[in-house]
DNA sequence: ATCCTGACCTCAGCTCGTCG
DNA sequence: CGACGAGCTGAGGTCAGGAT
């Protein structure tokens, strides 16, 4: 077998039929008049046509495309356009330069691209100040307690020190959930060893789907009714289009779909850059499906197995006891197993 | 007045190809 | 194989002008 390494990548890069995008809105369709009468273009509608361009670029390529493709776009753009071509060497130097002597590629497309990115890292980094956040407690109404607080403070007290009779923790447990959504939402997040601690029966089998159905009554049991339907065939349609996809998308079970669309997600979602130290780090692909994913054979200790990850591991995980032949997305799934694992010691 | 966006800029760090 | 440079991205800052 040829080394991978070895083989010369062809890269397709994709024809821009520039009239075509921006004919595509109202805004560029007058673009292109005004180009075609006057052989001109105002600022505001080339900021416009930018915005166009760019957003068709993204939606073609990604957030990041390589140069190759920011080069076709912009000659495209001239050819469509001749009355847009510059004095540059290229022609079309005010809409992409290329980088060089240490200085980042230039042009209009290159800058709306990195202000875009610049906008989707910002809002990905979470809540913004001020109003954002003044907005979020608004969406999140936890409906009014059954009992007073004292009450429910009795109750969780009692559920630490105890995990029989069932039904009394069940109903303990349903009448104390508003407090426990307050107390965990208080001072913005706390982290799961924190919550468990606090709330250790909430690892008892229902008592995460009851606070569920009782804080979210309505939207609670589509919870898993629209990952499948809904999301699943979303995921797997853009990780097919992205390329990052492993097998054709004939060759995945039903079944498994779902399964598949959750272990595509690291993949979809690359892992931002941190700082450890002076130095930025990313974690590969690979290393984020492993911390969020484990895979294992079914019939795996599971006691050997949570003991190994309380020292070699963050938690929470997914776990996935694989029967068949999931790995790598090559699947046949029959009987998978999945779990979250959110504290190992606790088993 | 305040906020948002675009444009311009700098710097750090990464990947990849080239050269000795 | 390691050093080095080119090209690139990410992150962040500043400022002007437009929108609200």
């Amino acid at each position: 077998m040829p080394d991978a390494t070895m083989m010369p990548v062809l890269q397709i890069v994709p024809v821009f039929d520039i009239r075509a995008v921006l004919s595509a809105v109202p805004e560029g369709r007058s673009i292109v008049e005004s180009l075609d009468t006057d052989q001109l273009i105002t600022g505001k509608e080339r900021k416009a046509m930018v915005r166009i361009l760019v957003s068709h670029l993204i939606e073609k390529c990604g957030e990041t495309p390589t140069a190759v493709m920011k080069i076709a776009l912009a000659s495209a753009l001239i050819n469509a356009f001749p009355c847009l071509n510059d004095d540059s060497g290229s022609g079309f130097g005010t809409w992409y330069a290329k980088g060089r002597s240490h200085h980042p590629a230039t042009g209009f497309l290159e800058e709306r691209l990195r202000n875009i990115r610049k906008q989707l890292r910002r809002s990905s980094r979470g809540p913004r100040p001020q109003r954002e956040q003044e907005t979020v407690p608004s969406r999140i109404v936890i409906p009014a307690a059954t009992i007073s607080e004292e009450r429910a403070v009795q109750f969780a007290e009692w559920l630490k020190n105890n995990s029989q009779p069932l039904a009394q923790v069940e109903a303990y447990m349903r009448d104390s959930c508003q407090y426990r959504a307050g107390w965990i939402r208080a001072d913005h997040s706390k982290s799961i060893p924190e919550v468990l601690a606090m709330f250790p029966r909430l690892t008892t089998p229902g008592m995460i789907a009851q606070d569920l159905s009782i804080l979210f009554a309505e939207p609670a049991p589509k919870l898993f009714e629209t990952w499948v339907p809904l999301y699943a065939d979303k995921i797997i349609r853009l990780a097919k289009r992205e390329g990052k996809l492993a097998l054709p998308e004939e060759q995945i079970n039903l079944d498994a779909r779902g399964e598949v669309a959750l272990m595509l997600l690291p993949v979809m979602l690359p892992p931002p850059v941190y700082k450890q130290g002076r130095k930025l780090v990313r974690a590969s692909v690979e290393e984020s499906k492993r911390f969020f994913i484990d895979v294992k054979p079914v019939g795996t200790n599971m006691v050997e197995y949570l003991e190994q990850a309380k020292s070699s591991r963050s938690c929470p995980f997914v776990l996935l006891l694989e029967d068949g032949m999931l790995h790598s997305y090559k699947c046949r799934v029959k009987n998978n197993q999945i779990w979250v694992v959110s504290q190992p010691s606790a088993g």
